[in-house]
DNA sequence: TAGATTGTTAATCGATTAACAATC
DNA sequence: TAGATTGTTAATCGATTAACAATC
């Protein structure tokens, strides 16, 4: 059981909230930082300090999934990083499926970043006759219509969504049969999908309008 | 006075929780939609249905701003997208800069949306002295020298960080001490700013990994 | 030991939901 | 009028913060 649309579950069987999980993301790319920078051991209080949160939320979200730290001490960077790693589920190999090779597809398929969390795009997809049969930064380019096949032949769990609105919620429909169980959209509409399958939304445009709203409000009243 | 990280003042001089404006930009989503689909009124019910949000929730995000219904008859489609553009700021022109023009730059310089919400980039940079003097999509490409001339001739409010991680937190300064008062930072790292600028972090990487652990948590308890 | 820091509890604060009078 | 739907209040629910015993 676990329907809720902001809750998951710890191990503890206590419910977690969704902004903790958010926060994890941003935790262990400190983490990540510190031990590239050399650093062994960090506390909740320089971790808050880097984001903006205070030491409590940092260890009250950490204590949602174990105990992690030593007292006295703090946390040891490589142990936490493993252990963030093993809850967000970036400890396994995940093959990521692309559909629509773009601007924005061609983007993220060169996207460095995603391999160091796992994250590996092992196909793409398109309707473009010109573009099926090549490849972009070595991965390969297949017509959508081979989409079940080539998901179920790569044990293809996770897609990411970057063609105009208009095709999305139709993409999304392919992706959904063929088995996948998660979906990055970044086409600005709302798709509609099963509960059993999650979903991500990017929205270039309204990122800009958070913006947009902070600078006019801070504007208005600062 | 608006320093607090997570609320911004409403008209009425009440707090508006963060997750009222980006819920905001949602609704001005579906909003736009149903006008191209004809619709010419719609309901909290109807909005909420397509969001996954109560009823009681859009009418009380929206009512934070104003009176913008009918009773009995619910919100006119043009007249909300028009209450909420305003709110948002988005009914205004917004110039925009962008530094940066690998892949992802290319792709944000290329994507059509921001042009309706008023988005209008009009300047890149890059220090690639081979990509500078020339243009993407009509946009010059400027060297990153000359961003505080160009911020200040073309009244460049809001700056997007298209630059791989360690020039994010260099290309940030530029920019705030260009004049610059919010920034979209697509670099994986955590800017630090000073508290008069806004920033939106969009780490693509982090979105996969929220993917990751909704999969993941689902498949183990549900 | 003294100093530092965790994990956890209780208190506070904030956001969402339910209910309903007012309105069209 | 009857039916629909808003805006708003009070009640519920959830998340954050502060404080501190336990630990190194």
């Amino acid at each position: 059981m676990n329907d809720d649309k902001n809750k998951s579950m710890a191990p503890s069987g206590e419910a977690v909230p969704k902004a903790v999980v958010s926060r994890l993301s941003l935790y262990l790319r400190e983490l990540q930082r510190l031990i590239r920078d050399g650093q062994e051991t960090t506390s909740s209080s320089q971790l808050g300090q880097m984001l903006g949160f205070s030491d409590a939320q940092v260890r009250k979200d950490l204590a949602y999934f174990g105990h992690f730290g030593h007292p006295g001490i703090g946390y040891r960077c490589d142990e936490l990083v493993q252990a963030v790693r093993r809850i967000l589920g970036t400890d396994r190999d995940w093959p990521v499926a692309i559909v629509g090779t773009g601007n924005l597809g061609t983007a993220l398929l060169g996207y460095k970043g995603f391999g160091h969390q796992g994250f590996r795009i092992v196909a793409a997809f398109d309707v473009d006759a010109g573009k099926v049969g090549g490849s972009i930064v070595g991965v390969p380019i297949y017509d959508i219509e081979r989409l079940p096949e080539v998901v179920d032949q790569q044990r293809i769990k996770l897609g990411i969504i970057a063609v105009p609105g208009p095709a999305a919620q139709g993409v999304a429909d392919k992706l959904v049969a063929a088995g996948v169980e998660g979906i990055v959209n970044f086409a600005p509409v709302t798709l509609v999908l099963p509960t059993s399958v999650s979903q991500i939304g990017v929205d270039l445009a309204i990122e800009l309008e958070q913006l947009s709203f902070a600078v006019v409000s801070r504007g208005e009243s600062g």
